[in-house]
DNA sequence: TACATGATGCCCT
DNA sequence: GGGCATCATGTAG
């Protein structure tokens, strides 16, 4: 049984990330390390826009950082926060044009247990695979998602390390339902509902949303 | 060159 | 629920 389907074209990307951030749920990451390989199901995003959101790195014109918010669709945007922290993007819109989306959470399914090695955790009941990839520093940290590493990689390319694919089990897109919500741990433009979450899915970070 | 800040997570109460 | 580690980046001087 295949565990991930088709990979999703750069045109996917070349939308409004309003338009793609709620499409990307239930879409499967995967991550090639050697014969290895990583997947998760994105269960949590945010879309962060251009010059009228004040709360996006692009906000305020481009610069060596955030040039690839400013280029092609579909190539991924890592950046490092708090000291701490990776986070992973993907940018949206045409050449020219910022437009992203943070990759906040995933549902863990290959390689579990790679993963945890890189978390430097050990998997001892359902909370900890909760938080194996709940959160955009733990996912990024799960998948080995550097700055140096990956920042500017397409992912629109089979033979790249770093992909985006269909799910290819259908039942599951079905039974699918999006909720949206204000934004996580920003201080500008935090009243906009730009974060995308499936419902009920147990590896949403933050807290528990019923649905 | 210096400094303030942040799209976080962990540990302590 | 709140404090804090820790550093690349952007902006000011």
């Amino acid at each position: 049984m295949k565990k991930f389907g088709s990979l999703i074209p750069r045109s996917f990307y070349n939308r409004d990330p309003r338009l793609v951030a709620p499409e990307l749920l239930g879409k499967i990451l995967v991550r090639r390390e050697g014969r290895k390989v990583l997947t998760g199901r994105v269960v949590e995003v945010e879309a962060y826009l251009g010059e009228n959101d004040a709360a996006s790195h692009s906000a305020r014109g481009e610069t060596r950082r955030n040039a690839v918010m400013f280029g092609l669709p579909g190539f991924v945007y890592v950046y490092f926060i708090y000291g701490n922290h990776y986070c992973m993007n993907v940018s949206c819109l045409p050449k020219g044009i910022a437009g992203g989306i943070l990759f906040r959470a995933l549902e863990p399914l290959e390689g579990i247990e790679e993963m945890a090695m890189a978390r430097g955790i050990s998997i001892a009941g359902p909370k900890d695979l909760e938080n194996l990839t709940s959160g955009p520093g733990r996912l990024a940290e799960a998948f080995d998602i550097t700055r140096l590493r990956d920042n500017g990689k397409d992912l629109t390319r089979k033979k790249s390390d770093l992909f985006i694919a269909e799910d290819p089990s259908k039942d599951y897109d079905r039974a699918r339902r999006i909720l949206t919500t204000p934004r996580i741990g920003i201080t500008k433009a935090a009243e906009l509902p730009l974060r995308y979450v499936l419902a009920g899915n147990a590896f949403v970070s933050g807290p528990r949303i019923r649905g």
